[in-house]
DNA sequence: TTGAAAGCGCTAACAC
DNA sequence: GTGTTAGCGCTTTCAA
């Protein structure tokens, strides 16, 4: 059914039946019913497409995830793209989930099926964050980046870091050390520094994963006994690999928390970022921006330390 | 930059352009030559919009997910919504994220903004899969169902979990239990189905998360010593509670794997399902079913048993 | 092989 | 307050 039925059924005009339906322009109260009384009666719902064809745009975002080998946090991204989600949906927006390629990202822009994008990983030259720029695509970061005019939403992982690692060296006063994963991702730089800020010259293992046995021990060697972990996956890695290697007098800490290290006894002290509410931040600032509204540049949201007395 | 410009530049009609474009229809090797190139010179692509209009399709495909709280795994869904991302991709086809609420489904369904939708969870009497039956909307169940008449791709969990229990009994020889999920999860009820074909009259316990530690201590009690979980939340409880209540002369098994149980010492037998996959062919089947082809109703996608010697 | 014109389903000036 | 009309950007008959 459309619109031209409805408007033939009740012998009025298609404008009056858009009328009723989008509640712009002049229309009587009883028209009005009788036009929304008929849809509902027949269930006639308009076209969308053919909505946003005359609208000119398409009311939907790109959520750009990680290509399949990098996804290392299926919780954050899965958190981040359902806040974006709930974001969207109260502005009748949809969210598209595309591989953070080129090809894809660039074919849904040009072709405007999308009106913008959430951009949900930062390494550092990103041939994807350059397209967008260049081709002047509304987009928000979710993450940090050193490259100008960008609108990022980020946690303030520095800051994090830096609490975190002060309360647990207050607490314990041992040495410490980070196990720190990929420099490329900005993010365990900015770990890194947070944690270089509380613990000048303490010594960061980087891309400790791939090799974390002999990490561990060389550490321990050298009489580190506080171990910080970039974020969970390594967390978890290297909580199991203390057990195996049965390190004694260690203590454990993670900058970045998930349900799988809520397992673990003694609770490992954390930082808890709600990624639901980053993407559903990062959505609501790019909505703002394709609506061509004033944007923050960097928006840093809060984080929780979760240690138990 | 519209058709009509790229019409007027070269001084042909847009039909031509169209033409050149789509590939259909009759046009000389020359004229399509020279539209392309001005295309690609001037960067001209069709608005997908205006196409999907006319086609009078969206080319949108509907993912439905589990509403947050019952997220049990994360890992599952983002690997089959990947795997159905890709699949879509593959036809020009974009998939659109979607939490499993009625009133979303159904605003997407018949504002046509989607041309179907890939069902990811399954539980009884799911309003959302009565609307989508009703309204003769294309979809795909992930999971299985009672219900008649609806495609479904799931693993083939009864089969795998027949067995593993046979495999463990057969190297153990101890007396076997299941640590299971909920009922309502007719995923739940199939592992229980294919643990009972190979360990007759043994004991489940369905909703054990919630009172993991009791229904430990009752089982060790009654002298069970090989328990196996229905998935991997539930194994990871239950692994690190073993732990915890040192219940010695106990051996694991997990009716689903997961990243997080790869952790474990010693390995702790499992199965693995191909998410991604399951999520492909979801898709797939989905595809052929928009297109009016004929689709199987039920396709059971294979297992791997993973047990060290 | 090409062009003119009708139409996909809807919105929004502009008249009345 | 309502109808007429002209689009939105594209595809596809139907003639030429």
């Amino acid at each position: 059914m459309t619109i031209d039925d409805v408007a033939a059924a009740l012998s009025v005009s298609k404008s009056t039946v858009s009328r009723a339906v989008t509640g712009n322009g002049r229309i009587s109260k009883v028209t009005r019913r009788r036009v929304l009384q008929y849809m509902e009666e027949h269930n006639y719902r308009p076209n969308l497409i053919a909505q946003n064809l005359v609208k000119g745009c398409s009311f939907n975002l790109a959520f750009l995830v990680p290509e399949r080998e990098e996804l290392l946090n299926t919780y954050f991204f899965l958190q981040c793209l359902l806040g974006a989600e709930a974001k969207a949906a109260e502005s009748s927006n949809e969210v598209i989930l595309v591989p953070t390629e080129l090809e894809r990202v660039k074919r849904l822009v040009e072709r405007r099926k999308v009106d913008g994008a959430i951009l949900s990983r930062s390494v550092e030259n990103d041939e994807v964050m350059e397209y967008l720029i260049e081709s002047k695509a509304p987009f928000v970061l979710i993450g940090s980046t050193d490259r100008d005019g960008v609108t990022q939403v980020d946690g303030d992982h520095r800051a994090a870091a830096r609490m975190l690692t002060r309360m647990m060296l207050e607490r314990h006063g041992l040495k410490p050390a980070l196990l720190n994963g990929k420099r490329t991702h900005l993010v365990n730089r900015a770990r890194a520094e947070g944690f270089l800020d509380s613990a000048p010259g303490a010594e960061v293992i980087w891309e400790s994963e791939s090799r974390i046995t002999e990490a561990l021990l060389d550490l321990y060697q050298t009489g580190a006994r506080l171990l910080f972990a970039a974020d969970d996956a390594i967390c978890s890695l290297m909580a199991h690999e203390c057990d195996k290697l049965s390190l004694e007098g260690v203590f454990i800490a993670s900058f970045f928390s998930s349900g799988a290290l809520k397992l673990f006894r003694p609770d490992i002290p954390t930082i808890e970022f709600d990624s639901a509410l980053q993407g559903s931040e990062a959505c609501a600032i790019l909505l703002r921006k394709i609506d061509g509204g004033v944007t923050p540049k960097t928006t840093l949201l809060d984080y929780r330390i979760l240690i138990n007395k």
